[in-house]
DNA sequence: AATGAATGAGTGTTCATTCAT
DNA sequence: TATGAATGAACACTCATTCAT
């Protein structure tokens, strides 16, 4: 807002918008094609204002990512405050894992990231935070050990409902999730 | 099988000998790093064998990938000629996930696979030959429904040993897949 | 003398402080080295800064040019008031060669300069006043033939003694400024 | 000669062309301003094909400094191979110094190289040997003391003559080259 | 008076790909 | 058949300089 004129001088919200087309970036051509470019294309800003804000392209990367990480475990908090009841859990996750298109930009940064995180100690140390807080919160409903497994596993559903054709049928996945938060009644060993 | 048999004279192996320095470049860079020098310097050949043997670094990346999924199948399906009781079948899963080093190779290949089958259709193909076989021999032990939420569950389970920094307690891995492979007793929803 | 005071309200001496941030990059990395940006960390000032008090890195490298002539030219003119006779002249000189580090950065400087003054007319005229000048204080002692091959001589053992691995023998030093100080006897053509 | 056609693809002595434009680039414009692209534009050669045959730009520099060492030591040796009386010495020496524009060349290439080696280890290495070999050329009609003062003589008129506005007078460059000849009668000290 | 944000030109370098041999 | 030379496009990054505040 505010005119969008040619010419921006003083634009506050810059960084932002960098680190916003940044992930955008990455959804569409991943870690392996971003660049200066075509983040300061998509973000409409000169390319030298990228480089100006951002020390380096791996910066400006981590950055994104940990803007990102920021964003969806907000997101992931706020969607578990209306479960109540059990019921309200499964439906819940059963969301997470089936959410449309708009579920899949997120989806599809966050494996982005998990390879990212492989290679780029800076990274796991997000990735370790953002999977501890993960399971924190599926805990308060599961348990530590269950949210364990139920994390694998909804890890697992989400990268697979990403390069299915068809999607699983709904059912699957609920029945899977039910199966994860249903305790074992004999002991294994 | 066989057939492939294009170019073979002199040095029957290059072929093959490329395709491997593809992957170890694949596990060390990721599609972000490879490129044909990397991949002629650790095939130890010269630049000009890798583009001559594929005709673009898209085709070399795709070749080496499907040879990675044939090794990586056959690998899979020896893996359970041994299985016989359910109890065998815990004990290889848990192998799969938990297996050490020699391992770690073989899953960073399948999730960059995974992630550049994301955007690429020629991928995506072999993707899902593969998660089909695999869910197929599973389902030999397990029936189809399980055999999905627990090929599911061992993505994520595998990511995540990916990642963490200290290995999860085998136990851990191990209930969980006792649990994947338990049917739920009282049915909900 | 004095003059060129254009601005100095606030900080007076930033001015000079940025000068000689600026010899001190031209020392570490040399003409094709210095920047703005270094100059600026250097003089711990603003970027901004620099760019203010000069209208151009031309302008600065020119200033500090002159900065740096100016001081070592009274610093030469220093080091001879105490020579009385001959033989503290030649020890003069003598310290003027071999002098330990301290003088290796102005020595560092002297050259740069030199070679930058070959393309730059500004920077030529700054040399050939600074030659002219130490060729006068030479000729006090030693007439102004000798002052000329005196002054080359300096020259020549100063750029080797900066190169040399190993320092020169004292001994060698002096004795070629003994010779340069000695009339030839016979005349030769 | 044969065929300077606007493609040319064989072209054996494209590596000497580069590194001959490339000491162009660093008469006219010293190691602050040689750059990939100047070079291959001296050079009529595609930029790209500076960047394949040389590896780095300081690496350009440096072949291209020792391919000039190389000529330069050359063409020094063969200067004195004419020389037999004491007069011929004398001759030979004062037009190194006075040499005319065609010398002019050579002095800028040698101080640039000074003082680059002066940051530069491998540098540093060439012009080390270079000295030793010039000094041993002179040693072999002065002894090697005189050598060593003649020497750095030499290189501090060279670099005077180059900035002087007027050429100095041939009797003073002759006088100064025969006192330096000229051991000195009564001992110094 | 002083400065941080901003930008466009230019840098070294990498590389997929082509092609003559 | 096999390969080294070659090249043009692109890249990350640096920087002098401008300008609004």
């Amino acid at each position: 807002m505010a005119g969008e004129g040619r010419v921006r001088r003083h634009d506050p919200e810059r960084r932002t918008r960098i680190l916003d087309a940044a992930l955008d970036v990455l959804v569409t051509d991943g870690t392996a094609g971003i660049t200066h470019r075509k983040v300061a294309a998509r973000a409409d800003v000169p390319l030298g204002s990228v480089t100006y804000h951002f020390s380096s392209l791996a910066e400006l990367q981590a950055q994104a990512f940990a803007w990102y990480v920021e964003q969806r475990t907000a997101e992931f908090e706020e969607l578990f405050t209306k479960v109540e009841a059990h019921q309200d859990l499964v439906e819940v996750l059963v969301e997470l894992v089936q959410g449309g298109p708009s579920r899949r930009r997120s989806a599809v940064l966050g494996f982005e990231l998990h390879l990212a995180a492989l290679r780029d100690p800076t990274l796991r140390a997000l990735t370790q935070k953002w999977t501890k807080d993960s399971r924190a919160v599926l805990a308060r409903f599961t348990g530590p050990e269950i949210a364990g497994r139920l994390d694998a596993l909804l890890e697992g559903l989400i990268m697979h409902a990403l390069l299915a054709t068809e999607p699983e049928p709904r059912e699957a996945t609920r029945a899977a999730i039910v199966q994860a938060l249903t305790p074992v009644a004999g002991r294994e060993t």
